[in-house]
RNA sequence: UGGGGCGUAGCCAAGUUGGUAAGGCAACGGACUUUGACUCCGUCAUGCGUUGGUUCGAGUCCAGCCGCCCCAGCCA
């Protein structure tokens, strides 16, 4: 993996005293999802984050699922969010699950039951919130609250044992019901839930509460930097409150960051499951959408997404980062590794008048100007060719020095061709141009008679082969953040455009994933689902930038 | 005076003990160009939410204001 210095944040000014000040000698993290949904590039951020702190000091990050909650975990999950972090290129050092924990933390509980730090308390959850005081007020305190160690005792191993309802008792810790800190009002860190486990199956009916079990799970792997974002910060007192009584042998501790928001898009998974449910794009893994899914199938790389994220940096204000800088990094990054070919998007056919019929010549065309070593590649050329509707106005504005009628241009890898005569049918409409060569202009041979101003691209019509072209725009259109379902008044009507055009010979040969510059529109990437044997589906991933306006 | 955070350019963001505002994106000029791309060069905060204070010197320290975000799940 290649090793750009990332820039300097909070919490690495931490570590590095950490590691100064003898507090730690193996930074250890974690990557902590919770398996109930998939992955976008706001948990990019906190995975980029997590393994990259720890290589850079030579460290080790774990992959552990949060799974303490049977009602909304599943398998599926589990895999999806593995084959991401993977594909993303990060390798983690354990694998684990909260639930590999569950016995130990059990017998923690214990333990702060023996403390007189815990009690099992038999108000509803209706009582316990309204028992629980508001922002301003103190709670109340439970009138469980006091319950003899033994009780309290029996009480939790009968709840282990099945004895009890869902709801019907819970363990608290025994904290400050005063607390202007809400969760340390004897927050619940065990509920009653007769539910088969994804991973523990039906062994337990009780499970740890997230405020409970993270931290242990924690210091169980060992973790000493547990990176969270910024909801969490109310949390970090019952964090230090849990490590300190439960007397964990490690003592990690939370540092909390501004997770990734970005513009035009959504990131809550809330607002991505609504867009999918409601057909509004096509499933989690829809190229418009920031899942990492839908990034892939769109073509972005993990290189680039990478390399914006540590570009973006860490830090604790809100803040909306410019989806454009996302692009960016993927235009970096392809540059060097993606052909390029030509691709005409919205055809016009162009027949050269003076070019011999039936007659064809295989043209070189380098693969990467900016790349020699890809080498060469053929392309086939002939008296009928197509070029882009945008590359011809009959009656251009000023500084347009594409094509239009007396003007000559470059065919790029062929010759120069003025064009002498518009086609029309019936109804005004252009379809067809007719051009002529000149046989001297041919590319590689250093003509230097004269110059054109504009260079433009082309395929054969003969050996055209067609294609699908799928061109995306930003999925929610500029403005403010709309809250709630308001969000969807925002949605971009024209997100996704198809179009119908052709591409060079050489394409047939294109795989799913294979990524392509298509000379002068952007970079391109074949679409693993939509793609048949019979017709290529090309995924735009980005434009090519441009000067140009009329 | 519930508690916890945050405020540096259009957007991100660096700024260890106070010493005279990094970098990236975007934008805008120009050079180059067989991609109106790339690359290269240049421009872009007398200013760090605001008002005072301390100091030879303040983005950094102090005080007061203002604005924004988070918290009352047996979710994570």
């Amino acid at each position: 993996m290649e090793n750009k210095p990332t820039q300097s944040n909070y919490i690495k000014n931490i570590i590095v005293e950490d590691l100064k000040t003898g507090k730690h000698r193996e930074i250890v993290t974690r990557f902590p999802p919770e398996p109930n949904g998939y992955l976008h590039i706001g948990h990019a951020k906190s995975i980029v984050l997590n393994f990259d702190l720890a290589d850079e000091f030579n460290g080790r990050t774990n992959l552990r699922f949060d799974d303490t909650n049977p009602l909304k975990e599943e398998t599926e999950y589990v895999e999806s969010i593995k084959e991401d972090v993977k594909w993303l290129g990060y390798e983690w050092d354990s694998l684990f699950f909260g639930s590999d924990f569950f016995e130990e933390m059990y017998n923690k509980a214990v333990l702060l039951i023996k403390k007189g730090k815990a009690y099992v308390c038999d108000l509803s959850a209706e009582e316990i919130r309204t028992t629980r005081g508001t922002l301003k007020e103190p709670g109340k305190e439970s009138p469980y609250r006091n319950r003899p160690v033994e009780e309290n005792l029996d009480l939790f191993e009968r709840m282990r044992r099945g004895e009890f309802k869902d709801g019907e008792k819970v363990l608290r810790a025994k904290i400050d019901m005063a607390s202007p800190n809400l969760n340390m009002r004897d927050p619940v860190i065990y509920r009653i839930a007769h539910a088969a486990h994804h991973n523990t199956g039906d062994k337990w009916c009780i499970y740890p509460m997230y405020d409970y079990a993270h931290p242990l799970e924690d210091a169980f792997e060992g973790v000493t930097h547990s990176i969270c974002t910024l909801e969490f910060e109310d949390h970090r007192p019952l964090y230090d409150w849990v490590i300190e009584e439960c007397e964990t042998e490690c003592e990690p501790h939370q540092y909390e960051f501004a997770r990734l928001d970005m513009t035009n898009t959504v990131m809550s998974k809330r607002k991505l499951k609504l867009l999918v449910d409601e057909k509004i794009v096509d499933g989690w893994d829809d190229p418009r959408l920031p899942t990492i899914s839908g990034l892939r199938r769109r073509g972005y790389t993990p290189e680039a997404i990478r390399n914006f994220v540590r570009e973006i940096g860490v830090a604790k204000s809100n803040s909306i980062v410019d989806a454009r800088m996302l692009d960016h990094f993927v235009r970096e990054d392809l540059k060097m590794k993606a052909p390029r070919t030509m691709a005409v998007l919205r055809p016009l056919k162009v027949v050269i008048t003076n070019y011999p019929e039936g007659q064809a010549e295989w043209l070189d065309a380098e693969n990467n100007p900016e790349n020699p070593e890809m080498g060469l590649r053929k392309i086939p050329f002939s008296r009928e060719i197509y070029v882009e509707q945008d590359d011809f106005m009959e009656d251009p504005p000023k500084k347009y020095f594409r094509l239009f009628p007396g003007n000559e241009v470059r065919l790029k890898h062929a010759y120069f061709i003025k064009c002498n005569e518009v086609i029309k049918d019936r109804d005004g409409n252009i379809t067809e141009l007719h051009c002529t060569y000149d046989p001297e202009t041919k590319s590689g041979t250093d003509f230097t008679g004269r110059k054109v101003k504009g260079t433009i691209h082309w395929v054969d019509a003969g050996n055209a082969v067609p294609a699908e072209f799928r061109l995306y725009e930003p999925l929610i259109l500029d403005g403010e953040k709309e809250e709630s379902a308001g969000f969807l008044d925002n949605i971009n009507p024209n997100s996704l455009e198809i179009l119908q055009g052709f591409v060079e010979p050489a394409m047939r040969e294109a795989k799913p994933q294979d990524k392509f510059q298509f000379f002068r529109h952007g970079y391109f990437s074949v679409d693993p689902q939509k793609t048949t044997g019979e017709k290529p589906v090309f995924n735009r991933i980005v434009s090519l930038k441009s000067s140009f306006k009329i």
